[in-house]
DNA sequence: TCTCTTCTTTGATCTAGCGCAAAGAAGACC
DNA sequence: GGTCTTCTTTGCGCTAGATCAAAGAAGAGA
């Protein structure tokens, strides 16, 4: 009863799970209780299936997201019909951040790669919280911060590296934000193909395929469809800093 | 006479031209005039020659930089010796921002390309100033945005592009970032090697001497050492955007 | 259970552009 | 003016990995 009371008094109102989840992002980490509830309030909740996409690449740029849960990857297609995946989007991560900074259009699409939900707000909104609430502002600053040095760092090594090291960060990248804990190994927690590691690594799916091949003939992995067991992260770590100097 | 009494009044005085150059970056554009005095008052200035660098990868990493003259280059080198240039900075933008978001070392070294300027801040204390002043830390995710959107461009065009296209659009971006108009076509404004133009795109400088030759046969581009002129900037462009659909 | 779609593997061929080498050219510095 | 260093050009061979082609495998859905 009073339950549903409560639901009806607000259309918007927040279970305490919603806010527990907002309250345990780095963007909500240094706003006050109050802030949080009061900035939570402006936001609308987004549940997308598998595949479903939160925005699509050229549209109008105005709301930005944080997701809560799922995971998301963002895609950027060149007119020649190449795929770029620009990043694997965990929990307590933002997305879609373009409008905060002036940008009109989205650069990327973003697509649920498992059930995903997300809040998202109006990027004045934001812009308006932000101005009240400066440490808001400041934590959104190191989440971008971060992007930022994680794509420098993927830029250096698509720039300088070959393939097979490049899969091998990427992989080990994949471990550190969505590893599991398996019997046969660390797993990746969500559905990843051969073609989404070649476009996650500037590569094509019959490369990725080959390495992953060879690495389950050596014993490293074990590769199903859309599966990938790392059984020996130590090789693949020695393959990333390229210290594997025999053969 | 009053001139020098201010000077000797306050070791840190600002001189008009200072305030006048940094109210004129993006990142002053929104706080009040004695609100950027009191900000400018804790830089420091920083000078150096062509050459010499501000900070270098690796090191402690606790001041930022906004440049307010002159020309720098940001590389990131790797364990095996190849050279990546992060970007070129011109006046008005930040660099040196990793201290702003939790980063504790310099992930690659500025350095100087002409002579430069520049004002420095202690991290903290311009986190400070962030937190007082919130249109500043706007400002300041303004231009990290900016910052990410060209990096992701970058990496797009490294993944799915090239070598020809890539250096197109690395020299478009940088007449659109230092062009300068002179009798023989526009030209860039600052030293730039076949080396400088490799470590840009992700190539060699044997693969950018052999294209520039060929441009300079063609007669879009007349390069010399460390120069480059663009006589018929519209054919770069269509190399930039492959309409090039003749030949 | 069967069909259809999506994903993966593997072989064969081809080429962009790298690596190596060496010879100019343009400044810088004495 | 001469020497030295740095930067650039050009040729040649080679190979990592793209491209093309086609045959499996694993699920999904009926």
């Amino acid at each position: 009863m009073i339950q549903s009371e409560i639901i009806l008094s607000d259309l918007k109102q927040l279970t305490e799970r919603q806010l527990e989840c907002l309250r345990q992002t780095a963007l909500f980490q240094s706003v006050s209780d109050s802030e949080a509830v009061e900035v939570a309030r402006a936001a609308n909740t987004v549940l997308k299936k598998a595949d479903e996409s939160f925005f699509q690449q050229g549209r109008k740029a105005n709301r930005f997201y944080i997701l809560l849960g799922g995971r998301i990857k963002v895609v950027h297609s060149t007119p020649e019909g190449h795929q770029v995946v620009a990043r694997y989007v965990s929990p307590g991560e933002l997305f879609g951040c373009v409008p905060l900074f002036g940008g009109d259009t989205y650069p990327g699409t973003a697509m649920a790669v498992t059930e995903s939900k997300a809040f998202s707000w109006d990027a004045r909104t934001i812009r308006k919280f932000m101005l009240r609430m400066p440490t808001l502002a400041l934590s959104a600053l190191d989440l971008l911060g971060s992007e930022l040095t994680e794509l420098r760092n993927r830029f250096k090594e698509l720039a300088t590296e070959r393939v097979e090291r490049r899969i091998a960060h990427a992989v080990l990248r994949l471990l550190q934000q969505a590893g599991e804990e398996t019997a046969s190994g660390v797993k990746i927690d969500f559905p990843l193909t051969r073609q989404d590691l070649a476009e996650l690594t500037g590569t094509t799916l019959h490369t990725v395929s080959r390495v992953l091949s060879s690495w389950e003939e050596q014993g490293f992995v074990t590769a199903g469809r859309k599966k990938l067991f790392i059984k020996q992260r130590q090789k693949i770590v020695s393959i990333a800093e390229d210290l594997n100097l025999q053969e």
